[in-house]
DNA sequence: AGATTAGCGTGCGCGGGGCACGCTTTCCCT
DNA sequence: AGGGAAAGCGTGCCCCGCGCACGCTAATCT
């Protein structure tokens, strides 16, 4: 009890995430982005743009989604011209998803809008403080209860 | 270009809320706590151990779900004796969903798992540190992106 | 070479979510 | 005071997303 740390964070983290899935984070910085992107494909877009192209079955793990539910969203953004699939060159069975320049374009737009929104409701802060902040807040990321590999 | 703070936070905050997902944070932590409770069904759990109790529109806004999906999965939580529907005495339309004491347990478990997780990881931060991170992520959260009462 | 493994797309069944309906109670306005 | 609008509830219905299982092809192992 002579720290409460802890609960501190943990109070502050729940409401943070609670926060962001009651205003649907995702759909809102999607937004009228065009057609086939929403909060379930964006998180497609968002993790080939980190990784460079990748397989379904790669790409699923990465992101957290079953084999199959990847084909699918990847069906809508390669229909819409977000995303491309070539065959490996390396692998005959496998088939390589790629971001088209548009798909780099949604993703690097959504960035954009959320760092300004931080941005804006940074703008009171001493400078200092936001950059201490996120020093911490990534520290905490890569240490904390997120592991990088859990598997 | 001077200030690249905003695209950091906004890189991290997006990597935290992945991890969330990809992880299944609430799926996780509400593991094996009891029938009927799942990551489905703990928002309604942590919304009314906040608030206290509520009609099922209301906790509807609070959370941001559909009135009959609250309804929906009350049920289950009232089947599992987590949750319990009293009329309201100052309202002959309205019904409140009130927690039970099992439901309470089942929140302050939960909540004391992610705190000590947190606990944990930040083992190896100076004390200092950590406290600098609860007060300025609490901070972040009342003026950030995510405002309190946005509706 | 044959067998096993890993990749892909698709058909199918299940489960959750939202809309619309019918009902009751409250509220407001005349 | 009384009657119509509004707000609350639960439920039936339909749509959609997801995961499993299947069949197929290509790579890998013995």
């Amino acid at each position: 009890m002579t720290d409460t740390t802890g609960q501190d964070i943990a109070e502050a983290l729940g409401l943070l995430l609670r926060r962001s899935t009651r205003t649907n984070l995702h759909a809102r910085l999607t937004e009228g982005l065009g057609e086939g992107v929403d909060d379930l494909t964006y998180p497609l877009l968002s993790g080939l743009a980190r990784t460079g192209p990748l397989s379904a079955a790669d790409l699923g793990r990465e992101i957290g989604l079953d084999r199959t539910t990847v084909t699918r969203r990847a069906d809508r953004l390669e229909r819409t011209g977000l995303l491309e699939r070539h065959p490996d060159p390396a692998d005959g069975r496998a088939t390589l998803l790629a971001l088209t320049d548009d798909g780099h374009d949604i993703v690097a737009v959504t960035r954009r809008r959320l760092a300004a929104d931080i941005e804006t409701s940074l703008a009171g802060w001493p400078p200092a403080d936001a950059r201490t902040f996120a020093r911490l807040l990534r520290r905490f990321l890569d240490e904390g209860p997120f592991a990088p590999d859990r598997d």
